[in-house]
DNA sequence: TCTTTTCCATACGCCAGCGTATTGACACGC
DNA sequence: GCGTGTCAATACGCTGGCGTATGGAAAAGA
């Protein structure tokens, strides 16, 4: 993909750059954060770039959540999507929680912004297509569809919520190169999948029993 | 608590309003949306009220973070450990989820903030010990330190991740009426509780097994 | 070569919010 | 009653970001 130049060897922009470099700055400065001038001044132009691209800021945003979108669909869920096992591909999820900083801290600025209404529907568009692809996950299993729906929210809020962790407390969160990250892993995997008896039960949600008449297994 | 008034029943407004406004502005538009003349207009002054109890904005966020950890911590945690046994204070962390929808925003908003440098220190400290506590209340169920820490990051990041699920994906989180809530609760209270097996085998991380070793308990 | 298109720079007016300075209205002690 | 302290209104300058208008340089056609 060579890139369009002008005859002094000067890059010339693209949309799409425009667009890359507001998710950036949402990612470093949250939603608010994404204003035409400084974009323009890290990529070294001027807003007459831009306003050559663009009819205004909100336009920008569109194209940065139409970017994001795209990406957090399409290509990771593909990707995860290749591990045709139920239980690689929840393994898979979790251990994408220590993968890209950049693209967590988007997450939650888009998660946590209200200005641009219009955010939320890409938030909850997003959102909505992982906790289905968990859900499908669980239910290959062979759990019911309210169970696997349980799980399913189960291991989302943790996906979520680790990533939280990770930013807000992160001398708390193992290092993935360090032992205490796999053993955690594997804490999960075993706590976040149903044995195999939970699945051939199937039982009914109301039959979940009381604590403390577990011992041993869910109880599903 | 009676306020101060001025001759023509006009309330007069103290500093603490002030951080109060400035929080509740925090919830509703983020950090960025602390904004002097705003919140001025939303409290029926103007911001010469502003500047005669605080020297500037940076101020105005020190008070209201300041007011938001004595909450968090002091007030929250006061009233959970009033719970004596470990496994109710479980349940009520998870059944605060659904509980003050404002104060889960302003946890969110201030998580992802950025720009004031400060604002990480609290959520770091409220979050820590958040976590701690929870750590201890696993601990005081006959878990090793690292048994405990494992259960307690899951638990925690479910909080977490269902405060945001609930907010991105209203439409998939049950409500506290319906009954599928409750299941829900009574699901995690015995997918989050380690059984009495577990906490008497207390064995060490790295004997976890790999799956599917498993078949029946957690295998801790 | 000469025109047209593409991409960007510059200059301008506008607005919102920050912070200061000044003034004013009560309340209160004396 | 008279100063003093408390709280707020008003007016002002400043900055940063938005959007527009206009011009200009280089590439691409003709």
């Amino acid at each position: 993909m060579q890139r369009r130049m002008t005859k002094s060897q000067k890059v010339m922009l693209s949309a799409n750059d425009w667009a890359e470099a507001a998710l950036d700055a949402i990612g470093r400065r949250g939603v608010e954060g994404v204003a035409v001038e400084p974009i323009a001044r890290e990529l070294g132009v001027t807003k007459g770039s831009f306003y050559w691209h663009f009819p205004n800021r909100e336009a920008l945003l569109v194209a940065a959540l139409q970017r994001w979108e795209a990406r957090e669909t399409d290509e990771v869920l593909d990707r995860v999507q290749q591990e045709t096992d139920p239980r690689a591909r929840v393994k898979r999820l979790i251990t994408e929680v220590n993968t890209s900083k950049k693209a967590s801290r988007i997450y939650s600025a888009l998660s946590s912004a209200t200005k641009p209404a219009f955010v939320r529907d890409y938030v909850e568009r997003v959102s909505k297509r992982r906790l289905d692809f968990i859900i499908d996950s669980y239910a290959a299993l062979g759990l019911s569809a309210d169970n696997a729906r349980r799980w399913a929210l189960m291991t989302f809020s943790v996906f979520l919520g680790s990533l939280q962790i990770r930013r807000d407390l992160p001398e708390e969160w193992p290092n993935a190169d360090e032992p205490a990250f796999a053993e955690y892993v594997r804490f999960l995997m075993v706590s976040l999948m149903p044995s195999e008896l939970d699945a051939a039960n199937n039982t009914p949600a109301p039959e979940v029993p009381e604590w403390p008449a577990r011992s041993g297994g869910h109880g599903f």
